[in-house]
DNA sequence: ATAGGCTTTTTTAACGTTACAAGATTCAAT
DNA sequence: ATTGAATCTTGTAACGTTAAAAAAGCCTAT
């Protein structure tokens, strides 16, 4: 046997017509059962596997999905977000569930991925995974739209992008991690991240934040809000700039567990002991974040859940079915970095 | 215009046959400039893109890689290995640079991966990355040997596998930190990480290790290896054994910055100061490798070159021309956990 | 026996491309 | 004018599958 077996093979072994092959491989009720088993059997034996191509082609569906990663271009290989690798984890298990396969492409604002992928047959649908604002993508974001390319984006519902979407609760998770530093007895409360329109993800969890402590009757202590984007040196530069600023809070609670640990950085340079001077908590509950000294108190974001969220809407969005924008909700994880004021 | 366009459709309003237009958008030499250029005017207007299934059943040839991620069953998705995630990245790259599409998979022992891509045409090739030893895959990676699928394995090459291997040079890096800490003033060396069979990487990197101290005549005062595998916690684990067993190294050389982190934080615990007491070094320079306290002397696998080595590698083997098992060397990055001793 | 209704199979026609052989056209050289 | 080459274009045949229509068997009820 040359090459790949082909279902006219098969046909030409079993003594059959090569449809009745492709019927009784894709479990037709339309095919005898004794004919169906022979025709199986002889498949195997040939180690015949059906040419995706040419299915594909012929049923006008690719089962296939492409996974869109926008990275900030500032960010090396080795610093892709680690919330990210989560999804793409989770996003991956949850297509080969669904038996679709997954592409994977990297995108910066200059490909015109917005047409590289279902307008080819390539992938059957879009999921856009981005950090932040998708403001740069806006253009064609619309353009996916008018195309009725299907695709989901991640990140909170906004009026400004059409489309499904599918989000992490940030908004409850920073309410969550601040009440629980207020019921541990933390008063005076600082908020390091960015909080704008560049990166509604921060923003969303600041919100929470200054609801809980509003909620709270707290406002009056509230430090301030220092903005950092998502990396260590941007805590630490934020958190010195804060301490330089003279009034000194009890918690701080930060948009990433990426910055909670530059915050950290930043007292130990100062002098300052986390949790007995300062409370500190992240977001992400990245690998490493039980591990650090002290061991971080953080927000999960349930990254299981999102992509089999993400890929359940697409394929609902795919098959036509209705669907709705969904918020998941994070959890708390209590560790060290937030112990309770000690009274001195 | 209802649907997507065909080349038929482009065909008929520039007034030429099918097959002009197919070899005009192919830049094929045979077809007039001028009717070239009206065409590709035409195909632009109608937001015409070749249907790659159509191209890739004709053609034979998918244009597409498959990555095949073997991960230890027992992470979970927040977990993967953060070295992974920058081959990812690294690969992708290299992938869109050469104009391939990526289809990325994580595989476990059960799948029948090693016939799902290359033998139904979705990908022309797979590269499989794997941690540790590929043991409980060798039928399997025999069988796509036989198959004459077209791989390349990632990790060390070795005569137990068939098939071309790209990896990083773990004996040089092991060999080049250990170095470092002897010309640092290091005389009495532990290794903490599992080096054995199951985990080729570590082996090398622990016959860097005794390699360089046996040059420096340092091996009578080899206090000895500690197995550990690739967390946090058995870093922890295997440094606590280590100090129960009484004799204190100056200088621990570990597998992989995980257990490094976990080695320090087990110092902590006995109250060793780092690198005061003991000098500590990592491997792999994850991100926050430079944030712990100490920041950690670590050594860098060159993931860039490691992605674009392996898609080259494979995309040669695909068009049948030679390649060979390449090492891929590591280099040093030396920060403060590695510091000289000091006289006391 | 035979028409009608099952079940099963075959025939035929796409799906949208690319490759190859063959057919036009042009234009310079005889 | 006619040939020959060079340039450009077209028609046709795959690539391997699935889906629908048509046909063939076979059984049962008249």
């Amino acid at each position: 046997m040359k090459g790949k077996a082909t279902s006219f093979d098969i046909a030409h072994r079993a003594g059959v017509s090569q449809s009745t092959v492709s019927r009784a491989l894709s479990n037709s009720p339309l095919v005898n059962q004794e004919t169906r088993e022979r025709i199986k059997k002889i498949a195997q034996e040939l180690n015949y596997k059906v040419d995706k191509n040419a299915s594909n082609l012929r049923k006008q569906r690719s089962n296939t999905v492409a996974l869109l990663l926008f990275e900030d271009p500032s960010t090396d290989d080795s610093q892709i977000n680690p919330f990210f690798i989560s999804m793409l984890g989770s996003i991956t298990k949850a297509c080969s569930a669904a038996n679709y396969d997954l592409l994977v492409s990297f995108q910066n604002l200059a490909d015109d991925w917005h047409a590289e992928f279902e307008d080819t047959h390539k992938a059957d649908g879009l999921i856009l995974l981005g950090y932040g604002d998708y403001l740069d993508y806006e253009a064609k974001i619309n353009q996916l739209q008018e195309q009725e390319t299907h695709f989901v984006r991640w990140g909170a519902a906004d009026p400004k992008y059409p489309g499904i979407s599918v989000g992490s609760n940030n908004f409850q998770g920073g309410y969550m991690v601040t009440e629980h530093l207020i019921s541990q007895g933390r008063t005076r409360f600082a908020f390091v991240g960015e909080a704008g329109i560049h990166a509604p993800e921060f923003l969303a969890r600041f919100q929470g934040f200054t609801h809980a402590l509003s909620q709270a009757d707290l406002m009056d202590q509230f430090v301030g809000q220092f903005d950092a984007i998502f990396t260590v040196e941007a805590g630490l530069e934020a958190a010195l700039e804060l301490f330089a600023e003279g009034e000194c809070p009890d918690a701080i609670v930060c948009a990433s567990d990426l910055i909670a640990l530059g915050v950290i950085q930043a007292m130990r340079q100062q002098g300052l002991r986390c949790p007995e001077d300062i409370a500190v908590t992240g977001f992400d509950n990245i690998p490493i974040a039980g591990f650090v000294e002290p061991a971080l108190t953080t927000v999960q974001q349930d990254t299981k859940a999102a992509g089999i969220t993400l890929v359940e809407h697409l394929l609902k969005h795919i098959n036509n079915e209705n669907t709705s924008d969904t918020l998941i909700p994070a959890s708390l994880i209590i560790r060290d970095s937030s112990k309770p004021l000690t009274q001195d």
